[in-house]
DNA sequence: CGTCTGCTTGAGGGCCTTCAAAAACCGTGG
DNA sequence: CCACGGTTTTTGAAGGCCCTCAAGCAGACG
């Protein structure tokens, strides 16, 4: 069985005492009676899987760098409908906005990170840990990443979203030719503004054009890669 | 094919005397026959309609403060398809990069705005013109438009697109019930991922709900905004 | 073994795209 | 002032792709 080199998130196994579900919002609220929430210097935190880190309409008073684990970045749209922004892997740094967050990140799958106090641009100077250099190549890094992913939204087609996104999944975790995803199907769908459906269809239609092998759900073959890639001309 | 004609900006058209009227004209650009592209200090240099301000693949060795006029921010993609990633207004820093851009910045209209030296993170620092304070403000605002701008490219419906953005240029020029459109249907269009039709018929379709008055193409009367807004929640 | 969740597949309808053409707009020149 | 050519915008008709609703299937777990 491939699949055993895949561990589906177990609740169980988290770090700390940490509430399964996510159904509370934030985790340092709960983990303890009265943490000290944020010290001067970072403090390394751990989340369940589906554990909310932030939510939309929160201030901005801290940023986070994350350790291990994936994160979706997402905002809520109207019919319960939702749009994924970006997934976040190892080493980014994420959640600065000017005043009140306007999207939400949620853990998927057991997550560590960095959580910064933050309150605003003045306060980001020498001395604390994320550099400012850091944060500046990070934040551009964003903005490379979401221009991207505009590009991605605005294909016309299913199939077409789908190759460039395993594509650049692929190159996300240094391999070319295979990509284990950190995410479900509707994570995807909301992320390429597809429904689950048509994800699972133009899965199903890369694999009989023989340009991937669908190992299990969540490990794809790329038997294909510069095709896929040559989608994203 | 929709973006088929598109003229690709002609890169020579750097304004001297091709200013259309009402704009100041450039002494600095006219004073000499080759200025120093970029001195130390932040230089103002101004554009025709349709000039190219940098372009893919380019080195992203300078960033941009416009002053005024609007510029366009696109990604080509396959079959003389393009995104537009995003519009800047007057204010709005851009142009940074890790490394070589990856998009492509058009002036819509003239366009005036300070050229500033930058070769990565380690030289922003104190004593530049746009403050590091200044540059991470609008780096994060950079990262929220974007964000925003996804929402709108998931959205399922032409309107529903078309109403959100209607209200986000309007609160972007401090009105309420009006807009002046700095671009035209094609630029809406791959702004959206539509094609010029859909946008027509949208707007058309919004002024039959009686949302808004097309005064002119470029003018556009809000009816409701409020209305318009609710696409949005 | 049965349930639950997540993934896949099928059929029908709606919306956007495509192709085509008319209409409106704009600067130019008679 | 109006006529004229090119561009931009709008409108129409047909087709394709994705969404919706619905059911079947597979893997995980007690």
């Amino acid at each position: 069985m491939t699949t055993a080199n895949i561990q589906p998130p177990k609740i169980g196994q988290m770090i700390g005492s940490v509430m399964p579900m996510g159904l509370e919002t934030d985790q340092t609220a709960n983990a303890k009676p009265s943490p000290p929430l944020i010290a001067r210097n970072p403090a390394l935190r751990h989340f369940a899987p589906n554990a909310s880190i932030y939510r939309e309409g929160d201030m901005a008073d801290r940023y986070y760098k994350l350790v291990s684990g994936t994160v979706r970045d997402s905002r809520h749209i109207s019919h319960g409908r939702r749009q994924v922004t970006e997934f976040h892997g190892s080493g980014d740094i994420f959640g600065f906005y000017n005043g009140s967050r306007i999207s939400s990140a949620d853990a998927i799958g057991p997550v560590s990170l960095l959580v910064c106090r933050w309150h605003g641009p003045h306060e980001t100077d020498m001395g604390m840990h994320p550099s400012t250099n850091e944060i500046l190549t990070q934040l551009i890094r964003h903005v490379e990443r979401l221009q991207q992913h505009a590009v991605l939204l605005g294909r016309r087609s299913a199939v077409e979203k789908l190759a460039i996104f395993l594509s650049q999944q692929a190159s996300r975790m240094g391999t070319t030719d295979w990509v284990l995803l950190g995410m479900n199907r509707l994570d995807i769908a909301d992320y390429l503004g597809l429904t689950v459906e048509s994800v699972s269809r133009a899965f199903s239609s890369l694999e009989r054009q023989d340009l991937i092998e669908i190992i299990s759900a969540r490990e794809i073959k790329l038997k294909n890669p510069a095709a896929l890639m040559r989608f994203d001309t």
